[in-house]
DNA sequence: TTGAAAGCGCTAACAA
DNA sequence: TTGTTAGCGCTTTCAA
């Protein structure tokens, strides 16, 4: 192979220095060099196949173009994907590379994390998390920009997205009300993580401000899992006084009612109306009927996280740290219908 | 903040020359430095919280401990986050990380990453797909170390590594068979990944060397998703003659095959038995029963191909290219039994 | 309008 | 046993 062209040998071969040669490579504000030698330097550079060394750049400037992406966990989540793929996304665009690094969860891990992204010399970073939670920044970052994504910081002057739970869930059982229906069910997770709190406050939330019934019997925890939502929907629907149509804390435990829903000879959403949340599209789009659900905008957050943190690289005013919410947005398929006669 | 320490730091507080602090931090073989003066200067290293500047050491030794990680895509499909773990952690353990870029499947994009990587002193790169495909190594890629993920370059002499989908194919059909099943029908992609090819052929060679009928009526063609695994087990399932197990080409049409078994009021395992591929847990976890299924062996290739890419890296041999085939291993749930009567 | 040269932070060959 | 110094490839100040 042939070795490696540095601007050295550009500059030679247009017969000028090093020092015209990065100028015009790199448009120079201001950099006088005669219209005939910038050609002759371009021809160059083109004729060699140039390609500037961006490590040495980064040592002379102080700017690598990488951003790190610490995460907690990225092989159990299909979400991972999306969120990755949204900073991904905005990195690209503007020629800036992720360097990633995953924990496992693991407190000690992140400080390593931390501090191997830092001896890289990453222009800022992004600390991620696989489910909405709130997050401890390491220390090691106090130097450089960083941004929280679908986490919040328990503490520090520093921006986060996080989804809209609240404001999606008003909207899926805002769809079932204005279906017609009056006994609206919720199962939900039986542990405590924050969108579970946020999703179970919307739901009572819409009831309440629709003189709606909302008594214990009509929510039922169990496991996030489907079969969790089978279990939770199969106690609300052994219930004296069923509901008509379900609000499911996730698109999983919205499969395990529609099993629940089938065994009682119930027809969706004939019978019962039942709504998810998250939009996991293996399961959402692939059971049947389609699942109506709030999506997490995943990808749209991973876009947000890292064009803030570039705004705060890049810009010199001082950062006012911003918390985000980014809506999801209720996605329409067959699950609802009106209420029976 | 503090401002950075740098090696000339260190080395002016242990009162020594930089030299030193670099043999002795560095721990350079054959280095001679007094015991004491070793101490000092691991002192003052740790007294400052002193960190190697990564940037500046690869410029200088032409080693960035980076690996660029070239995908297809990686928001569609819940596998990429294994992959992507499996070659972090073998990368990570190491002190190696993983610089990604995401082409979306684009040629002229995966040029414009291979560069990007190259620019950026990468040691060396994997170039992964998401689904088993063959591929074209970008050329921009020749001069450095590099290994094809879930992908068969279709020419050149590198190393790659792919699921074993004929194995375990034959491990799924051949649970069937043991369990006793006579009739197996099988449901698969009607467009042509390699996956599809080597799973329906170890599909046949199965039941030719069982003498069991293989005839076309006991396979039907459809879109790989749930309501195409739907349709085609329809067909199977009205034919004259149905078989009493079906082996689906994945998860997803596994799925799809359950909801035609309810249908037809066929009980699984009971009445009818299925088997799925890939072990989506999102989906063969979470349906009742859990279903049969042979793993796509994702993390594990993850770390094959950054082993062996790291291997190449360091080692001065030739490089003997590879082409591995990794175990695809039987997931017994409980989706088969013994057909009735 | 251009070139020389310093220096980013580090490693490693060479001298002392 | 330790220190001096020449680069790695690039940007950027300063001088010509």
């Amino acid at each position: 192979m042939a070795r490696k062209v540095r601007i050295k040998d550009v500059a030679e071969r247009a017969g000028v220095s090093v020092a015209s040669v990065s100028f015009v490579l790199n448009n120079v504000e201001g950099a006088r060099v005669a219209p005939e030698t910038r050609e002759r330097i371009k021809a160059a550079a083109r004729e060699l196949g140039y390609q500037p060394n961006t490590v040495a750049r980064g040592l002379r400037t102080q700017r690598t173009h990488m951003i790190g992406f610490i995460s907690d966990e990225i092989a159990t989540t299909p979400f991972a994907g999306q969120m990755i793929q949204g900073a991904h996304d905005a990195a690209h665009k503007v020629g800036y590379l992720l360097l990633m690094l995953n924990t496992g969860g693991d407190v000690e891990e992140q400080h390593l994390a931390a501090r191997a992204l830092v001896q890289r010399q990453i222009d800022g970073a992004i600390v991620a998390t696989m489910y909405h939670q709130r997050i401890e920044i390491p220390e090691e970052l106090a130097g450089i920009p960083h941004v929280a994504l679908d986490a919040e910081p328990v503490s520090g002057a520093v921006s986060s997205v996080v989804p809209d739970e609240f404001g999606g869930a008003v909207a899926v059982v805002s769809e079932l009300i204005t279906a017609g229906h009056r006994r609206i069910g919720h199962i939900t997770d039986r542990d405590w993580p924050i969108a579970k709190g946020l999703r179970l406050d919307a739901y009572r939330h819409c009831l309440l401000s629709n003189d709606l019934p909302a008594g214990d019997s009509l929510v039922a925890a169990d496991e996030p899992s489907s079969h969790g939502g089978y279990r939770a929907a199969q106690v609300l629907l052994n219930a004296a006084n069923p509901p008509t149509a379900i609000f499911c804390y996730n698109d999983r435990m919205a499969m395990g009612a529609y099993r629940a829903a089938a065994e009682h000879g119930l027809r969706i959403p004939q019978d019962l109306s039942i709504a998810g949340y998250d939009d996991q599209q293996l399961i959402s789009d692939a059971i049947a009927p389609g699942l109506t659900t709030a999506a997490l905008p995943h990808y749209d957050m991973g876009v947000w996280a890292v064009e803030t943190l570039l705004h705060q690289i890049t810009s010199t005013a001082p950062v006012v740290p911003q918390r985000h919410l980014m809506p999801c947005p209720l996605i329409r398929r067959h699950s609802i219908a009106p209420p029976r006669g």
